[in-house]
DNA sequence: TACACGTGGGG
DNA sequence: TCCCCAAGTGT
């Protein structure tokens, strides 16, 4: 059977829509211009959706858009690309500076993987991002949505994207729940094959329209389904809006290793020369000495009065992630 | 399959 | 204040 990630757009099985997404199987045309013409007028101007934008820019933009609102990604980005403006200039400075430009976007790993796809772009793809599916996926940091959206976004390729927004939308629309299941499903994806244009310009378009209206107004809180060009197909909407079936579970974050973890690396992104292990175990203060720098997000990371065994696991973390290397004794990001 | 992985804005 | 959540990936 096919694993979530298959992009077979076969026909559509007899019965795959039969819980409420008959009414908008039945029109599929009308709701594919509903939304064309909304995004025509709506969509948000970013720069990774201008045509001059090279795919090495979409990729970027994808990775950094992962689990990041939007805001936060756009002076990153340009940041990024006005020092990286192709893969083979990121990959020919070390690990490190990627680590260090991404700044406080979060999940920092991913700036690493990006300068491992950098690397492998120029090594492996004579420095131009690959357009094929199947070999985007073999980037470091590319998963199913990445592949897909990369394909689409920047070569125009007809792919079912599947995000966050998208599924959110299809589960409302087609479906008539509130909320997505859990987990991404093959049958999430079959739906999602099932309503893409045949046509690949379309079909960009439509991965794009889908995107933007979950994330602009088919939102998880507070929905603004007055704004909603399709609420007259709208099958959540038509069962009067029933409430999600199961209670997503939050992410944990005070006192976690992760908290740890981040406050870690903020002191290395800011130290010039590698970080003694004591200035992590200990404050500065009780050390005698002001470290040149790192002072504040030291004494940040202190505040948090993590355990020894804590602070350990998170160094250690870092290490194996290659996130921090050991240089005379000191911790830093990797060069 | 479930969990780990950062960060900060909005309700 | 606290909690939710944001264009996911890798194990």
């Amino acid at each position: 059977m096919a694993p979530p990630g298959s992009r077979a757009a076969g026909p559509l099985p007899s019965g795959e829509l039969a819980a409420g997404g008959l009414a908008v199987a039945a029109d599929l045309p009308a709701l594919h211009t509903a939304l064309d013409d909304w995004f025509a007028s709506n969509a948000r101007e970013l720069p990774w959706r201008a045509a001059e934008c090279t795919p090495w820019g979409v990729l970027v933009s994808e990775v950094m858009l992962q689990q990041t609102p939007v805001v936060r990604v756009l002076p990153v980005w340009e940041q990024w690309l006005r020092r990286w403006p192709e893969p083979s200039a990121l990959a020919a400075e070390p690990a490190g500076e990627a680590v260090r430009s991404w700044g406080r976007l979060g999940y920092p790993r991913r700036a690493l993987r990006l300068h491992a796809a950098a690397v492998a772009i120029r090594d492996s793809h004579a420095g131009a991002v690959p357009g094929a599916y199947t070999e985007l996926l073999e980037l470091p940091g590319v998963g199913s949505y990445t592949a897909a959206a990369v394909a689409a976004f920047a070569f125009g390729r007809r792919e079912t994207v599947v995000d966050t927004n998208i599924r959110r939308v299809h589960a409302r629309l087609v479906s008539g729940s509130a909320l997505p299941s859990q987990a991404l499903t093959a049958a999430e994806m079959r739906l999602a094959a099932s309503l893409l244009p045949e046509d690949p310009a379309a079909s960009v378009r439509w991965n794009a329209s889908v995107m933007e209206l979950g994330a602009m107004v088919c939102t998880a809180r507070a929905p603004k389904c007055g704004q909603c060009p399709v609420r007259d197909s709208c099958a959540w909407l038509a069962a009067g809006e029933p409430p999600p079936t199961y209670t997503p579970k939050g992410q944990s974050w005070h006192g976690t290793d992760r908290q740890v973890r981040g406050a870690v690396m903020a002191v290395l992104r800011v130290a010039e020369d590698p970080v003694a292990p004591e200035l992590f175990h200990r404050a500065p203060a009780d050390l005698g000495f002001e470290p040149d720098g790192i002072g504040i997000p030291l004494a940040a990371l202190h505040r948090l009065n993590a355990a020894p065994e804590q602070l350990e696991r998170a160094l250690a973390g870092l290490l194996g992630d290659g996130l921090a290397e050991l240089h005379r004794g000191g911790f830093r990001l990797p060069a």
